[in-house]
DNA sequence: GTGAAAGCGCTAACAT
DNA sequence: ATGTTAGCGCTTTCAC
């Protein structure tokens, strides 16, 4: 092995075997323009030497990196952390790699990691854009660069990318049908902010389930604002504070949910029996808590392996004639025993 | 701009000031043999043409390709995605980026991981071993590479890489302490699997801890097999089928932990007066259970930026003399309620 | 301070 | 079926 590099090179095997380089490459390649005998040779040689193909070199002569990117706002978080096993996985069975970056939430770094992810030559990015992003020029850049743009999760129409979501309304329609399927007619709803859309439209699932089965809506049932932790705590004050009286929770979010569960429990309201609760998102804790909070399967896992199969469809495609696509998937409530009531 | 490339390279700045690639290239690197009037000349010119460098052109030519990888059995367990995000951040403010694999715990998968982060040739690789790991040649692949390695969570000591963990010891041992000072005198211990090295230390740790204040060893009180979700409840099962009398409980995860609780709980059970308990790894959903959940805080988020230094530290040593270091942290338990007695 | 030239390891026309 | 050649975009000696 020569001194230079830690690494042989197709050169050493060609040498080796009084080859060329070219020949070896086809071999390696197993590009059909050469005889089964070399074929082997070569392969064999690599092994004995231990060779392992230069991505970069590769890369730079293909155009082909072999990398995907993904954006999001912060890896430690359970939905984000599940897109991207998923994602990974996939992609790794079609030998392509995955690169990671993340904003915090914050535009500039937003902006930068764009900016990487382009610098390293990635064949595609997938973005759950940030909170704070309200202009989207970086994202042109990407599209520039002619390689596939995915968003997830909060996506934005304004920049004309390929979506891949669960259907947000669908979740919360079938979230609140099944409270009133448990004989519950007053339902709460901690509805989340507005402007931000899953949230919206999470609102109009819940909106479009009373409706649907003839109940009218309160709005003093609704509140709105966000659905962090704490806030499912306030949440319930309010309710209390408005004199209102209700018999079951949808919540736009587990954190709000549990929240508001410990919150109740406090006061001695009995759960399912007295209020009956539903969240969003199928937080890993929900199924730990007592009792275990139904909620509904954002499907995240899914998810990631979507945007990777996605990615692998446009990434075959002439670059000029790809055009948006938009994969909904559907999600599924599941029922635990904060919203499963003895019918009678 | 030119056809055949989607991006402008240096020779289209070049060719747009009368200059050549290597001029170009200096002032680009604020390389000092380069006059300031050409560096800002150049600047401006890249700014202009939405110039962005080629890192696959430039890790090919420099060896280095300002990628760092990292293999986890899951990216979605909070453990690994909090290690992941600390490891991002601290390395992307270096202007690194970060490349993932997961292995399933799968030993095949593992190996694949490696060739896979080696062809793409990182300039360092972070890796917490699989659970089904037992042959270790894999690494030397790494080591051979001339690379940083640097192992965590579940390290080998036979591999002879750098290593970077918290001390269980003392975790388990502060956690056991705090137990103690609540008043407890019958701790009862989920131990993990004893030949998984964290499990080992943590019983360790609780030994030490026992001896410390002068309580004696009862074995009964001791249960090993694994700790995961369903084997906490099965533990106090055990625990009441030995007819063992308890005060607290000091378990190895928190998942048993939580188990344990439920368990403790249907039984009439009051968290904490009549058991006491503690977890170890402050999984999210600690805090959020009722009552909420000792536990020892893992850093996991610390122990990302630490792998992150580590391997800056380690990429500018010299291959040859890199020595392999040990970084340990120290866990902190947290206290809430289902250890928090009134002293009377 | 700038240019010329070579080459990192690979692939892909184009030969033969 | 194999060899020759050129070049992907960059950095870096070596000249001047």
């Amino acid at each position: 092995m020569s001194k230079k590099s830690e690494h042989s090179t197709i050169h050493d095997i060609a040498q080796a075997l009084g080859l060329t380089a070219s020949s070896v490459s086809r071999a390696l390649n197993d590009n059909p323009r050469i005889s089964e005998a070399t074929r082997q040779a070569v392969k064999e040689q690599a092994e004995k030497m231990n060779y392992r193909p230069n991505l970069v070199a590769a890369g730079l002569r293909t155009g082909k990196t072999g990398i995907l990117g993904i954006i999001i706002p912060l890896a430690n978080r359970a939905f984000f952390a599940s897109i991207i096993s998923g994602l990974e996985r996939v992609a790794n069975q079609s030998g392509y790699n995955v690169m990671i970056c993340q904003t915090g939430d914050s535009y500039e770094a937003e902006k930068s990691a764009v900016e990487a992810l382009l610098r390293a030559r990635v064949e595609g990015v997938a973005v759950s854009v940030s909170a704070k992003t309200l202009d989207f020029k970086h994202f042109d850049r990407i599209k520039q660069a002619k390689i596939p743009l995915i968003l997830f999760d909060r996506t934005m129409d304004e920049i004309g990318a390929s979506e891949v979501v669960i259907d947000d309304r669908l979740g919360a329609m079938l979230a609140t049908e099944h409270l009133i399927e448990q004989g519950c007619r007053r339902i709460a709803h901690f509805a989340g902010l507005q402007h931000i859309s899953i949230y919206k439209k999470r609102t109009k699932g819940y909106l479009d389930a009373l409706e649907k089965h003839g109940l009218s809506y309160d709005e003093n049932l609704v509140v709105f604002g966000e659905v962090k932790e704490g806030s499912g705590d306030a949440a319930v004050n309010t309710l209390y504070e408005r004199g209102v009286s209700f018999d079951a929770i949808f919540s736009s979010s587990d954190f709000a949910a549990i929240w508001a569960m410990k919150n109740l429990q406090k006061r001695g309201v009995r759960i399912p029996d007295d209020v009956a609760i539903i969240g969003f998102a199928n937080e890993p804790f929900t199924e730990l808590v007592t009792p275990a909070l139904s909620t509904v399967n954002q499907l995240a896992d899914d998810l990631g392996s979507a945007i990777a199969n996605l990615f692998l469809e446009e990434i075959n495609v002439k670059k000029e004639q790809r055009k948006p696509q938009k994969i909904v998937l559907m999600p599924e409530i599941i029922v635990r025993e904060s919203s499963k009531r003895v019918i009678r």
